[in-house]
DNA sequence: CGCTACGTTGACAGAGGTCAAATACTGTGG
DNA sequence: CCACAGTATTTGACCTCTGTCAACGTAGCG
């Protein structure tokens, strides 16, 4: 675990730290700077790296650091002091984190597979953003479409049956790699069993034998390398949208 | 279901449409505002009423309209197709709604009890509040603090037991009524079973074996008018918090 | 006074959790 | 390239918590 970086795969980070060449550029806020501003922009950040399995931050720390995802996969998590853990959310390229804080960063933050982030510090960030107009009411878009997404995780763990969050879960996957160019079939699932569970609400266990369950319907196949694709596309999609 | 209004106890609603004179206005987001703008406010607000059980708005519908709630007390919730039923939030007096909804809203709005709301036409609340220096950013605050509480249910709903949820819920109400500088005791629980157990993610009768559970294990006395009496506020919070 | 909706309680069932063991990967060093 | 160790995943047996179905109280309200 959390072995140094030393991905095979280039990673399509921002070297030279050019938001102008950044790759995931379309997909993050930067998306509504224009050139200038991105040259302003590139100055501010910091680009890092962080090996799987290591921490970004914790709930509680000062939020003094505002992120963008570049390459690889976060998860934000709530620990019950008894050690329970709700993972609340997984985070792809283009993603920001640390915006929806205040003071304290409100979870804690993760290296899923190995990452890249540009870092800016929270307070230069903010002041470039006041000069920006409409700043403010892009990060309240983006603070709006966090809480829509928390509203559909919540009908999730209130209502749904483990087979439905499964589905829901491979879907969500699939969705968000097609917003990202890729392909929707085989779909990626970068994270372990054990985090899939601590999302859904689940355990190991009922994770594993529920995708079990679904292969042996044939609705999806598992493939080695932590991949899976979807060969009934229509069950799996009416699973997870219980209808 | 839905009788018209006829509460016995007045209403503290906002006669007169005097922002000035609004007993909630300390607890929303008009506190930032002065004098001034608080007499232009007003002439943008629509006093509404609804009897118990009316809806507000349905999910899906556009967002035409902002609200704050000055009486009673309101419930947000999110439906499965085949009628599951996710209640994601109570608003309490004070509380904006429709602020985080971006064209159309993300869940449907229905009073809990009799309610009175200042309604809003959305563009022109939002004209007036792009004069208001700050405004965007109290807005992405309430966001902000949207969200937190979000990822706290979801914990809730993702790794708390029947009990732990139900300690939480008490607690919560609890926490709110002292906001709002009603005594913390008896604490006044105005939705149903039925209500409790679709915000909990349980079912009416979990919801009503574990009240009876904690009551009968002297943690909580049940009376008569939808109130609940904590008689071991330690063990209650413990639960709650699952220390 | 008798509806009707809401709440409580009981008996039972089943989905998912727990504990334990077997199997399959992954990366490492020989 | 292979053997090995360590981890992740799968599977099985069993159990518990919560859901389901049903009956019974209870509180408002006409």
């Amino acid at each position: 675990m959390a072995t140094q970086l030393n991905n095979p795969i280039p990673l399509p980070s921002n070297k030279g730290n050019s938001c102008a060449a950044c790759r995931v550029r379309h997909l993050a806020v930067c998306s509504m700077l224009d050139g200038g501003e991105l040259n302003r922009l590139s100055a501010l950040l910091t680009p890092i790296e962080l090996a799987q399995g290591e921490p970004l931050f914790d709930e509680g720390e000062p939020a003094t650091h505002v992120f963008n995802l570049t390459a690889g996969m976060l998860k934000l998590c709530r620990l019950l002091p008894d050690g329970r853990r709700q993972i609340t959310g997984f985070l792809f390229p283009g993603d920001f984190l640390g915006l929806a804080d205040r003071d304290d960063y409100i979870c804690s933050a993760q290296a899923v597979t190995d990452v890249a982030l540009c870092r800016f510090q929270r307070v230069k960030l903010e002041n470039f953003f006041k000069e920006i107009p409409d700043m403010e009411h892009c990060l309240l878009g983006m603070a709006r479409h966090e809480l829509a997404e928390s509203l559909d995780h919540m009908l999730l763990l209130g209502r749904k049956s483990a087979k439905e969050r499964i589905a829901s879960f491979i879907m969500m996957l699939s969705d968000r790699a097609v917003k990202r160019g890729l392909g929707a079939n085989p779909v990626a699932v970068p994270m372990s069993r054990n985090d899939i569970a601590d999302f859904l609400g689940l355990t190991t266990e009922t994770v594993s034998r529920t995708i079990s369950n679904l292969r042996r319907n044939g609705i999806i196949g598992t493939e080695t390398g932590r991949k899976i694709s979807i060969t009934d596309m229509e069950t799996l999609s009416a699973l997870a949208d219980c209808a």
